[in-house]
DNA sequence: TGAAAAAGTAATGTCAGACATTTAAAGTTT
DNA sequence: AAACTTTAAATGTCTGACATTACTTTTTCA
């Protein structure tokens, strides 16, 4: 009953792909103790550094958690939607990153995505919703605020209007599409203009959400991305019409 | 400069997260060979044993691939879109098992995410598309089908529904919420009925799609899910009352 | 008696060195 | 020039040892 695949992979992602399978299977439940090193070295027939290595491979997925001592081992774990949150940011970002992913279709993915929760969002959101919203907004109008800091605080922004949903597998979706974003993002130059007119877009989507308004916070969002996406062209035309100069 | 994060860790999970930083900072690019693991431990000042764990850790979240022989080493992988979606897979599907996610919940996210993609989908889709829901819908009312065969047509319906947005990171996304669902959907049993409510929606669905109606397949997509919803309490209410018998 | 200190123990973390296997390149022979 | 052989460099695996950690048990002594 061996595992069907890569039956000519290393022995250490082999036993990886073994245990992963118990776990997912739930046949390993969460807080489980797994044999200890030496037992599974026996059972499986390898070396112990064998065995290490594959169960760093699992603690790399965050599917496991060592612990040292008499009484340690490793565990299964329950993987939190914090721990998930930050690996899909990570193999996110790098998908875009490394695959030329272009500006204009990541931010399309993010816009929709986002109009996803709009009225959701509109529905349920919770009054700190609206002050974390209100909160962001204010600072994105500081004078001396830093292309980065704006950005951030853009994200911050939308993770708010994304949290109002009240639904976290939702949250933790977008959390990762709008954060892995955020490279790109900063790669864009805001001037004060653009920066009013994402502002002010900014407002529009608040109050739409204060009042409840789900379809004028989405056409709120369409327009901040029809907004966002020709700033970008211009920032990339400006660019390329300087190339020389990088 | 060390890294900021985890100071008391592994010795083998701080040189993951080095390498880690410097393959997201772009310091080493795709396909750039990594030292050797002789090297490696000479400039960590660890044993080899320490850095290929941490190598593992690298490899089993797909950022760099080895390759045996004279010239092999560790390499930047150049993560696809596939990788990283069957990790995401896992991940997700281990989250909504693990943390008693309602199934309430990730349908309303799934079904959420959907509606995001409807708009561009009516707009772009190609005509493949169409004819791989025609084909799905063929195959869900199929008088044998299992209920694991149904769901499967189910998952493939909605994905060629996503995949007509043309938009590859929207299909990255959505992909590994609809997939992580699987487990979820499998537990319902699929009357001939419900399977004709569904099927029927299914056909809205796709008609509005090919009539590049964005609103008209929104809708199939609320109704779709207000379906679902309700079988999946019958289901579930049914489950409770018969709880003696499982 | 009881609480603090010490010893025991079982597990992971790390190291050193060896050998096996794979792969490409260099060298040799025909 | 083509085919074969050798070499070298890298990862893959094994063995055994020691270090460190943290819980458990025992001992000590006030």
């Amino acid at each position: 009953m061996k595992s069907n695949l890569a039956p000519t992979a290393d022995l250490s992602a082999q036993i990886a792909a073994n245990i992963r399978d118990a776990i997912v299977s739930g046949a390993l439940i969460v807080d489980e103790r797994l044999p200890s090193e030496a037992e599974l070295s026996l059972k499986f027939d390898v070396s112990r550094a064998t065995v290490r290595e594959a169960l760093k491979r699992l603690a790399a997925q965050s599917l496991i958690r060592t612990q040292r001592g008499a009484t340690g081992g490793a565990f299964v774990n329950r993987i939190s939607f914090e721990a998930a949150q930050a690996q899909q940011i990570t193999t996110s970002t790098l998908l875009l990153s490394m695959n030329d992913v272009s500006f204009e279709t990541a931010c399309e993915a993010r816009y929709a995505l986002e109009r996803a929760c709009a009225p959701l969002s509109a529905e349920r959101r919770k009054q700190h919703h609206i002050n974390a919203m209100r909160d962001e907004i204010k600072v994105q109008g500081e004078a001396d605020l830093t292309d980065e800091a704006f950005c951030a605080s853009d994200v911050a922004f939308h993770r708010a209007l994304v949290d109002g949903a009240g639904n976290p597998v939702l949250s933790y979706q977008l959390a990762g599409a709008v954060e892995a974003m955020q490279p790109l993002m900063n790669m864009i130059t805001f001037t004060a203009r653009s920066r009013d007119a994402i502002i002010a877009l900014h407002i529009t989507i608040a109050d739409a959400i204060e009042a409840k308004d789900g379809a004028a916070a989405s056409a709120g969002l369409t327009a901040l991305e029809t907004e966002t996406q020709a700033l970008a062209r211009r920032v990339f035309a400006q660019r390329s019409g300087n190339s020389d100069h990088v």
